[in-house]
DNA sequence: TTTTCATAGGTTATACTATAACATTCCAGC
DNA sequence: GCTGGAATGTTATAGTATAACCTATGAAAA
């Protein structure tokens, strides 16, 4: 991840997911807010457990279907993405557009970062188009190390 | 699923798996062999513990660790790949190459075809460079409606 | 106003997915 | 025959997700 003022990255995303939740007359609320602010504190990705434990500890109830129930919202909203490969959730970072997930997931630290290509690769769209299948979603995903884990690995005290 | 001849299709995988695990000096034993075997019976995903009860059937130990250490073999020898989107499972019908398996995932039928796209994708690849991001395996799945399960939404008389 | 309906949230229970940890067996190579 | 590694057997438990049913709230219809 490169360094960044996170203050702004938070502020950017929830000012537009308020936005878009007024203007597509959905709710909004309490529980939904506050789950999507837990996911923005970090860009590492965020089990639902674990995202339950902090929701409860701030008095939203400690019952899992809290926890999927505003996931399932924001999910639906597009303001979160599902990273599979970990069964853990980021937030989008890029929630004014809709577009086709692609993640790098650092298998050292766990950081996700959210990447912005195409909506779906043009390879993948011609493979479906000649099997007759159509593409109502996708998603990329991608394992390896991220710049400062690997730099990690190069050092010799390691 | 275009219709295929799906003996010559189990055939052509397992004789392609027991060629490169004898090359590789890996041991196909015969748990493992079977769950390749009865992963291959059909294009849709299974869950492990589908696969755990067929094993059990069939007299190879009824406990989830059976399963999964059969996968974990399948999968490190690229004849099995996992599904993320539906935690299950599907025989690699080009074990004779490495790649990127691409899947297009039907949400009617669960069928999972397997298509042959280019080992990452250029635009994926690029953003990885410009992050610092190494990576070192990816996958793409995308949902939707397969040829079959479009026709019969179309269907009037649905 | 009262009814009605849809949406959100509370609560309990349970199903599904996956791995840890340790014991045992078997075989290849010394 | 001993040794060490790989595979398997077995028990227990951790982690992920949803079903089902109930209550509250509020806006729209009657």
């Amino acid at each position: 991840m490169r360094p960044h003022d996170h203050g702004d990255c938070i502020r950017r995303v929830l000012d537009e997911a308020e936005r878009r939740a007024a203007e597509d007359r959905v709710n909004f609320t309490p529980v939904r807010r506050h789950a999507l602010e837990i996911l923005l504190e970090s860009h590492a990705a965020m089990p639902a457990y674990g995202l339950l434990k902090r929701l409860d500890a701030d008095g939203f109830g400690s019952q899992p279907p809290v926890a999927y129930r505003a996931l399932d919202f924001l999910i639906e909203q597009g303001f979160v993405h599902k990273v599979e490969r970990l069964n853990a959730f980021v937030a989008c970072m890029y929630p004014h557009e809709t577009h086709t997930p692609a993640f790098l997931i650092c298998r050292n630290c766990r950081s996700v970062a959210e990447t912005c290509v195409a909506p779906t690769p043009a390879a993948l769209l011609r493979e479906a188009r000649a099997a007759g299948f159509a593409i109502e979603r996708s998603m990329m995903e991608a394992e390896g190390l991220c710049r400062d884990c690997a730099r990690e690995e190069d050092a010799p005290c390691d």
